[in-house]
DNA sequence: AAGCCTTTCGAAAACGTTTTCGTGTTGAAA
DNA sequence: TTTCAACACGAAAACGTTTTCGAAAGGCTT
């Protein structure tokens, strides 16, 4: 078992000084070309790299992003981690994973246990129970350190720093406008509670373009669903006791747990519910029928989160202090859950 | 801006050497109760916290985990990184996260960059790429190196480590029998090209539960398919001209397409057609009809494979040379797919 | 032969820790 | 008064780099 080999190896192998090896594998003209290529050669063959942490410590850059998500199992953050990674590596940075599972407590460990000298900036969306109890100290600390800190989707105005997010109250207010345009009158929502921050803006972007189409707000038909685990009572009370002709849902999860206890009910989709919903993930491309979206585009908003986050890690111009918050486009994915 | 503060700050701060320092944060008896006291005020004053980097370099342990996986777009993928993460949380380390993005060189630079400090060992699956090329010396490389690698999943026998997968074989010939005690015959098999591991396995599985009833091996059911897009053209090839019972699918993308076009043929599930999947992931629970699936407990195999990282970077009695394979059991979750 | 520039290399500091060992001071015992 | 232990602290090494600066040696010009 070959452990790795230092430059103090090397240069006792060699008789000569580490200064004289680590000049030498960089091409400092400081060494001549004879004891150059001799290092260079027994480097080589002893598959010499030199050590990261080492070099952290040193250069005092780590070279690594951290990533504080609520969840992984969750297509949407997948994919934003997988955007993520691909500007990263073509910068020669890792990204190093933690988990809050929705926790407060859990995602303030993480971040300071990053925050001591493993990573050089964040990337993070918040959990539910930071969103609610608006504690950001956490946050406000990294960045008061100096450590860049760029926010995705689950996003506070609270915190400056810089953002990048999908226009949630605009994408579904046209979503809404779709299918008033097609007809439809009686138009149910299933969001989530207030705190939880895209879901406020969803569900004001529905509001407003009621109110534009003079439509009157039935506050029976906004159902406001807590626990993902037990949403099928909630939406099963809403389809047996109010007529309606559509449904607009914040995620895939509550609309296809909708279409299957609708169809379950013999309610037709799209003929007699139409159905649209947030997140254009897996379910909505498989399912039956297939959903009609607001594509979120999570790939871009990793590739715009990292590539801002290194721009400033880069850019050490100090303090730029003007935080910018970037939009990522949405479009509607129609498919088979809406008429035509 | 607060920068973080250092031993040598509160040292010059409180003229006091740091060793001192050092010592009165670590509550050693070395320091009289009085510096101790006033340096641990001090300290938490300042909010010091150790540096992670300095700490990794003097102890040669960085307490962070690799995990080299071929995509993470992917729900089995995120759910054994999920189990991976809580395990490691538990034991304080953190996980970093690579995508090889199913390619031999991104595999191998990754690992060579994160073998160099970054990590004190992996948790990997092998990319597509590298199975067929089946060039392992990036792992040789670094198991020679001392460093820890467990796999999982997508593993090769030429690898000498530890690893955690299902038993595929078994698990194809299970589920095969059990569509054969529902009295079908005919059963056709959705599978990979046979350079990836976990595709060979499970179609011997199927091939050997034919041999073991009797049933005739027709070599035009059986469909390996190379590339995920197209496999549309595939499946409706064997739909239209192979009357077929039931289907084996080894990942629920075969499945589902699979169930969509013979709907659309008219074909209807599971009257006229049985399908059972590998994987139970979201598509398998949502899509309609739901589909009966063998369960691959992804947080399982990443909790397991992260305990066998573990117990192998703490118990340090060296070389322990006895590698084991653990087998994470499957079963049969049925649902609409298959008759009852 | 004296001075000076070039070439080539090594010593040492620095990054932030922990830990071993040494050392000075104090008090008490002889 | 001397000796010795206990106490309290500091110096320095170590982890593996990079880089600055100094210095030795050689050759060249006067």
């Amino acid at each position: 078992m070959r452990r790795k080999v230092t430059l103090k190896q090397i240069a006792k192998e060699l008789d000569v000084s580490i200064s004289t090896v680590s000049k030498s594998l960089r091409d400092s003209p400081e060494i001549s070309e004879d004891t150059r290529l001799k290092v260079q050669a027994f480097a080589k063959l002893y598959n010499y790299k030199p050590n990261n942490i080492a070099l952290s410590l040193k250069n005092k850059k780590t070279k690594t992003i951290g990533i504080i998500i609520p969840e992984i199992v969750h297509h949407f953050f997948a994919t934003v981690i997988s955007g993520i990674e691909q500007v990263a590596n073509e910068s020669g940075y890792n990204v190093i994973v933690c988990l809050s599972d929705e926790s407060f407590d859990k995602e303030v460990i993480n971040m300071e246990m990053l925050a001591n000298g493993s990573t050089d900036g964040f990337i993070m969306s918040l959990s539910k129970e930071t969103q609610q109890k608006k504690d950001f100290h956490h946050l406000q600390e990294v960045i008061n350190q100096g450590m860049p800190v760029v926010l995705f989707d689950r996003i506070s105005n609270d915190i400056l720093c810089d953002k990048v997010i999908i226009d949630d109250q605009l994408a579904a207010y046209e979503a809404t406008h779709f299918l008033i345009s097609k007809g439809l009158k009686k138009i149910a929502l299933l969001t989530t509670v207030d705190y939880v921050s895209v879901g406020k803006l969803r569900t004001d972007g529905y509001l407003n373009v009621l109110h534009d189409h003079g439509i009157e707000v039935d506050e029976n038909l906004i159902i406001r669903i807590e626990d993902t685990e037990h949403c099928d009572e909630k939406i099963n009370e809403l389809l047996e006791n109010k007529s309606i002709d559509a449904i607009l849902a914040v995620n895939e999860l509550f609309a296809v747990t909708a279409i299957k206890l609708a169809m379950s009910k013999g309610i037709k989709i799209p003929e007699d519910l139409s159905v649209v919903a947030f997140t254009d993930g897996i379910i909505s491309k498989y399912s039956t029928p297939t959903i009609t979206t607001i594509s979120q585009n999570g790939i871009k908003m990793g590739r715009k989160a990292a590539e801002m986050l290194i721009n400033r890690l880069e850019l050490d111009d100090e303090e730029d202090e003007h935080y910018k918050t970037e939009i990522i486009e949405t479009n509607l994915i129609i498919r088979e859950s809406t008429k035509s």
